[in-house]
RNA sequence: GCCUCUUUAGCUCAGCUGGUUAGAGCGGCGGUUUCGUAAACCGCAGGUCGGGGGUUCAAAUCCCCUGAGAGGCUCCA
């Protein structure tokens, strides 16, 4: 007998060689028709390997995220075998579960092509597999005997990976005619997968290698009940309509133009109020940390960069320099304001009691992006950074960089951006050579974030590898309406540029020092931000930011003299206000401006006019009745009062 | 940059395997209506079908080159 410990620390005895399917079915009839995996020991197993010593095990449903991984890649086999049995020959790359559904990378060999017109045939042949029930067995079986099962099926990619695994026994997970190099686990068989969708064709680097071959990559998603595929669906669609090139055109706040190049936002009069309210937003805010304006050009000489050494690490990928016509100087459009900021730090002696100097610009930058990832206002070749720079002595570094968290914590608690994570990017320890600047100011610098973001109380993911070339940075990032990670503000040590371009400061002790930088952004670049602001509010921006408060309806032209009077009134109070005088019915011109996302609408006709009101519609609300106009302008101060609260503390 | 797909009016889209003057809704403009909480009615004007080249008696439709967009991959100071 051997003694099984469950969650809930209760502890049950079953005879050696059980397994997780027989627990659950001994538990309910209903939970082993659900379960999917089991967690032994925290490993996940497949349902029907024995369980021959004491062992702490969880049961998964497919709602656990165990379950889903688990469901997910049995569906990625399952897809395998129905790609297999339609593209004979079809070679398989890696085929992992995601975060929502599946991936397999696939070269179908032969110049074949598979395009989304084929997908429905897979999808078809999916679902017909998956009736035959068959189960998932795990073979365990010796290095040689694999690779010599895949030598003869002419699987170069398989045989790439068995090659570096280890010597010994490798599993082999087997359903129906398919056969995968797999470690598991996977469903007992392919009955529970009922419902399949796939999603999207793309092409994807083998390994992640640029420089080896394309395969195809196909991504789906697999699910227990039809009506939760439906519901997912239904989910993607609704996120679709959140996408911020769709609400920016809508609002008229972005457009793009052919003409003016690809990846070069052009910000219509809407979106451009939206940001300069955004860039006074954060002036405000920086007055009381004691930053200091600074401005400088767009354009700077090539040596500025080479001194900074952005030039030798990005000038081959980036914007060829312009020259002067006559003598053939080069200038780079500014791919960062760091340079500048660090000539204009240079630009007198600095005592230790001048620090920390805090010099802020919002800075517009260049930089080449391959055409493929260009975004909306993601991904951009010009865009601007609210951005920072902060010469500080060592000893206060810490405390600077944790009044920046501070800001960017303000920053995203006025937005009201309540999920977002937090990554700590530190160099990668095998390829130092990568980096630029001493490895003891490496150490210091890693140190100083991390220690920064424990007193903060912050829980943040720490990644190597992930360090800008010249000093580690703490990053927040915010999911987009698709899920998919954007960051926004950063902050970034830097002990290089100060070494770069000789930065001193006197010390107390008569002696020449080194300032510290620290870069930081708390918005990223308006343009993304922007973007993020739009999916995350679905284009129903905070009134104090919304581009248009209010828009006066009268009910018919009679009723104009007065709608003027209340557009005036409010004008005049600073609120927003626009009049809709267009010769259309009431409930027409609700609805447009409802689709508008302005948030106040007030419907103003005879019984307005005598009693001196405004009949008040809030977006997305309904008919909130009737008001006098002091009191509504004092309705809308208090609602914009309690969003800039959280401001000013 | 690479793979797959898309590109038709200001916007959203229809135009089957090539066949006469390229359609619809919304928007715009003109008129009628003067109206009470999410779409009044009538009429009109908008397109060298992203651009260039080719095949054909005939191209929005087929082929080639190219621009832009989408989803990924690689990259991201």
């Amino acid at each position: 007998m051997i003694k099984i410990t469950f969650p809930d620390n209760s502890v049950r005895e079953y005879d050696a060689g059980i397994t997780g399917y027989d627990i659950a079915s001994q538990i309910s009839h209903n939970l082993a028709k659900e379960v999917v995996a089991v967690t032994v020991n925290g490993e996940v197993w497949d349902l029907q390997r024995p369980i021959t010593n004491d062992a702490a095990i969880k049961l998964h449903k497919f709602e656990d995220p165990e379950g889903k991984h688990t469901f997910w890649h049995s569906s990625a086999h399952l897809m395998a075998g129905a790609l297999e049995a339609l593209y004979p020959g079809i070679k398989f790359g890696i085929g992992p579960a995601i975060e929502n559904g599946f991936y397999y990378d696939v070269d179908p060999g032969n110049g074949t092509v598979i395009t989304e017109a084929d997908l429905p045939d897979i999808e078809k042949k999916i679902i017909e597999l998956a009736r035959l029930n068959s189960p998932y067995v795990r073979e365990e079986i010796g290095k040689e005997d694999v690779l010599a099962y895949f030598t003869k099926k002419g699987d170069e990619y398989k045989i790439e990976l068995i090659n570096e695994l280890e010597d010994g026994t490798i599993t082999l997970y087997k359903h129906g005619n398919f056969t995968d190099l797999c470690r598991g686990p996977h469903l007992p068989d392919t009955s529970p997968i009922k419902a399949v969708k796939l999603l999207s064709l793309a092409g994807a680097y083998w390994r992640g290698d640029e420089k080896r071959k394309q395969l195809t990559r196909i991504y789906g998603i697999t699910f227990p009940k039809k009506q939760m595929l439906d519901e997912y669906l239904n989910m993607l669609e609704q996120a679709k309509a959140r996408d911020h090139r769709k609400i920016g055109k809508e609002l008229e706040l972005f457009t793009f133009s052919q003409k003016v190049g690809q990846g070069l936002p052009l910000w219509l009069p809407k979106g451009a109020m939206l940001r300069e309210r955004l860039e006074s937003f954060l002036r405000k805010i920086q007055v009381k940390y004691d930053y200091l304006p600074v401005i400088t050009p767009h354009i700077g000489q090539k040596e500025l960069y080479m001194t900074s050494g952005h030039w030798e690490k990005y000038g081959k990928d980036s914007f060829k320099p312009i020259q002067t016509p006559a003598e053939g100087e080069e200038f780079l459009l500014k791919p960062m304001n760091c340079p500048h900021h660090c000539e204009i730090y240079k630009s007198k002696p600095r005592s230790y009691k001048d620090l920390p100097i805090r010099y802020s610009e919002f800075g517009t930058v260049y930089r080449y992006e391959q055409s493929g990832e260009l975004h909306g206002l993601t991904r951009v070749r010009g865009f601007t950074q609210d951005d920072a720079h902060i010469f500080c002595r060592p000893d206060q570094l810490k405390d600077e960089f944790k009044k920046v968290i501070d800001i960017v914590f303000a920053v995203f608690r006025a937005f009201d951006f309540q999920e977002f994570t937090t990554q700590i990017s530190l160099r990668d320890p095998e390829n130092k050579e990568k980096y630029i600047g001493s490895d003891e100011n490496w150490i210091k610098a890693e140190k100083a974030i991390i220690e920064a973001t424990e007193e903060k109380g912050m829980k943040a993911f720490v990644v190597p590898g992930e360090a800008a070339f010249y000093g580690p940075k703490l990053d927040f990032m915010v999911k987009d309406a698709l899920g998919r990670n954007w960051q926004l503000g950063t902050i970034q040590v830097e002990y290089n540029l100060p070494e770069r371009f000789e930065l001193e400061y006197i010390g107390s002790d008569d002696q020449r020092h080194r300032p510290v930088m620290i870069h930081r952004a708390p918005f990223g670049s308006l343009e993304r931000f922007v973007a993020v602001l739009i999916e995350h509010t679905g284009g129903k921006f905070p009134l104090w930011l919304t581009p248009e408060q209010v828009v006066v309806l009268p009910i018919s032209e009679k009723y104009h003299v007065y709608a003027e009077k209340v557009l005036n009134f409010l004008n005049n109070c600073d609120i927003r206000t626009l009049i809709d005088s267009r010769n259309e019915k009431i409930g027409k011109k609700i609805r447009d401006n409802e689709l508008k996302r302005i948030p106040y609408l007030l419907i103003v006709g005879e019984k307005e006019e005598n009693q001196g009101t405004v009949s008040v519609r809030r977006q997305g609300k309904g008919d909130k009745g009737s008001f006098r106009l002091e009191d509504f302008k004092d309705l809308l101060k208090d609602e914009m009062n309690r969003q800039m609260e959280g401001l000013d503390n």
